[in-house]
DNA sequence: GCATTTGTTCAAATTTTATTGAACAAACCA
DNA sequence: TGGTTTGTTCAATAAAATTTGAACAAATGC
């Protein structure tokens, strides 16, 4: 008899291993583990939310893998969770965010934003490092430099938002 | 006595060493290696061009590593050439590009436009793909995800140029 | 209470990536 | 030609990141 099923049947098939890879390939790009792409690539692809469980037994991961995989997801908003089917489910279940604004915002928020928020920190304290320089010629190329170091980091703050804004439609 | 040749002298000061951790932080978040990060800030802070020999020694890496560094920062653009100090000097010396402009958009070409591109190849095929599923249900499925996909990649492909065009002034 | 299901944590094992260092090549010069 | 300097390549090693799996916790139902 024929799986009908396409959300928890057991097979990856040849069309769905090919997506993974792209996932695969595209989280890779972003820094991201392969697990975190094979993950959301199967909710990607899968017309039911799936469980914890589910993709263990899919992708042949641990369990370890998938928790912590669901939680970065989770933290990227880049996964849903769902209650359940809704007949008394304990289990949860997930299922992706498929817009692109909200993943690009996610990976923003959590991803590069306080990567820049602490290099902004960090070049403060090195323009006051600077300050101290004792050699006058070396401190005037140390403010320059850290100077232009600022402006790096206030010009990426300042193109996010464009960004989140030109994805938003 | 006091040297006073910032660009070559053998010690890294603590301001130095401060200003290096930031770019080897920096380079991680686009996912290159520390060793990048080294250079590239080494030659950031250095009032004269340094040649490969420089960096081994200030840095106490591998000539290999700093060959191979320097081959990656030379495809992102992000370093120049300079034909040394002149005085029929043989040796290779080095000067960082400072202009965030000419830094993101190597960035862009090297790193990003290659997989956009290949994404979007890989994504054409799973269209394809998608088109042969005997599910009619499963078939329109997939369709719309790949579709999905493909507007992923669009957008993002047009988005680049916007970048450029923003640090550009 | 106790057994079961669902999910998390984290040290250990595995896999991947970066770095080293030695062999090699190329350019120059005596 | 042979010696020296400068830089590259790549197999071996070291370091870092990911994944596993077993121990643990929390929630449920009997």
């Amino acid at each position: 008899m024929q799986e009908l099923d396409h959300g928890t049947r057991q097979e990856i098939d040849s069309i769905e291993r090919e997506i993974l890879a792209v996932f695969v390939d595209g989280v890779r790009v972003l820094g991201l583990p392969p697990s975190i792409g094979e993950i959301y690539g199967l909710l990607f692809i899968s017309q039911t939310p799936l469980s914890l469980d589910d993709l263990v037994q899919r992708l042949k991961i641990s369990k370890g893998s998938a928790s912590q995989g669901l939680r970065t997801l989770k933290s990227l908003g880049a996964v849903r969770e769902t209650n359940g089917n809704g007949n008394g489910e304990r289990r949860t279940y997930y299922e992706p965010a498929v817009e692109l604004k909200r993943l690009v915002g996610g990976f923003i928020r959590e991803q590069i934003r306080p990567h820049l928020d602490s290099g902004r920190h960090k070049i403060k304290r090195l323009g006051d490092l600077a300050n101290t320089e004792s050699d006058p010629n070396r401190r005037k190329f140390l403010i320059e430099r850290t100077d232009r170091l600022d402006h790096w980091i206030r010009n990426g703050g300042r193109l996010l938002p464009m960004i989140q804004r030109i994805l938003g439609q």
